[in-house]
DNA sequence: CTCCAACCTGGAGCGCACTCCAGGTCAAGC
DNA sequence: GCTTGACCTGGAGTGCGCTCCAGGTTGGAG
């Protein structure tokens, strides 16, 4: 069913009314529809966008190409190929986001470890293995 | 062991050398010895938090908190607990941030997936899902 | 001794993605 | 019809994390 308040677009989106007007000011988001007295009223298909565009910031896209995306949705089918590809450069570069992740999280756990075997000395091999506390000279 | 010139530490660290006299700026990293002239001389120490810093960094924690990491560990072993948990903190964090990356990225991929026109179930449920290529009305 | 690439400082500027504000308008409930 | 809270606009401000600049100094190669 369409036709949602800001606040209740704003509640669904998790993205705040600031923002709402936001993406619709710098034309990521299309025009929203409003009411006689000019206020906005957002469709499904607004909201569709909104959980598109959650997602894609989640994961690290810059504005500027999730704008890219959305004005090529605009024009049509034809573009199809094009935002297929974008997406999937995307995905590309969301995948080596995790690997990075994932290494740097158990370098943290190492180093975690090191803390919980180690109540009170400090080893030798402390820097060289970069895992322990890093204390300072 | 010796000492390294800032572009070596810039090259084994990755940080530009604005980001290393940046870092030392603001006390992130303890004062760096100097030669007689004045310019820095990085020692093996240096770099091992340099190293820390990057996973830190990578894991999305806050200067301000590396920080207060940092000038715990210059306090003395007496703070090794809350730095300890002060990283247990972080490590929470970051397993929310990867199981978000990961949703985020399944969502990712069955747009594409949508776009491929693979023999998958997509149906009505398009918007519901946000799966489709919310294409603009 | 000369050269010049690498280095130094303080401070200004930048890019991103919002976030806030003033000063007004709209619309639903009593 | 009055009140009140949600909403509107254009534009300025914020916070973060660097990044760049001007103008001067250092120090190793030749």
């Amino acid at each position: 069913m369409s036709g949602y308040a800001p606040s209740e677009a704003a509640r669904r989106s998790g993205f705040s009314l600031d923002t709402l007007r936001y993406y619709e000011k710098i034309g990521l988001l299309a025009d929203v529809e409003r009411t006689a007295g000019g206020q906005r009223v957002f469709t499904d298909d607004d909201l569709g966008w909104l959980v598109l565009f959650r997602c894609l910031r989640d994961t690290g896209m810059p504005i500027a190409q999730m704008r890219r995306y959305a004005q090529l949705a605009r024009e049509g089918e034809h573009t199809a190929d094009e935002r297929r590809e974008l997406l999937r450069h995307h995905a590309v570069r969301v995948e080596e986001q995790m690997r990075l992740l994932q290494r740097q999280y158990d370098h943290l756990r190492e180093k975690i470890r090191f803390y919980e075997r180690l109540p009170e000395p400090v080893s030798a091999t402390e820097h060289a293995t970069g895992i322990g506390p890093a204390v300072s000279r």
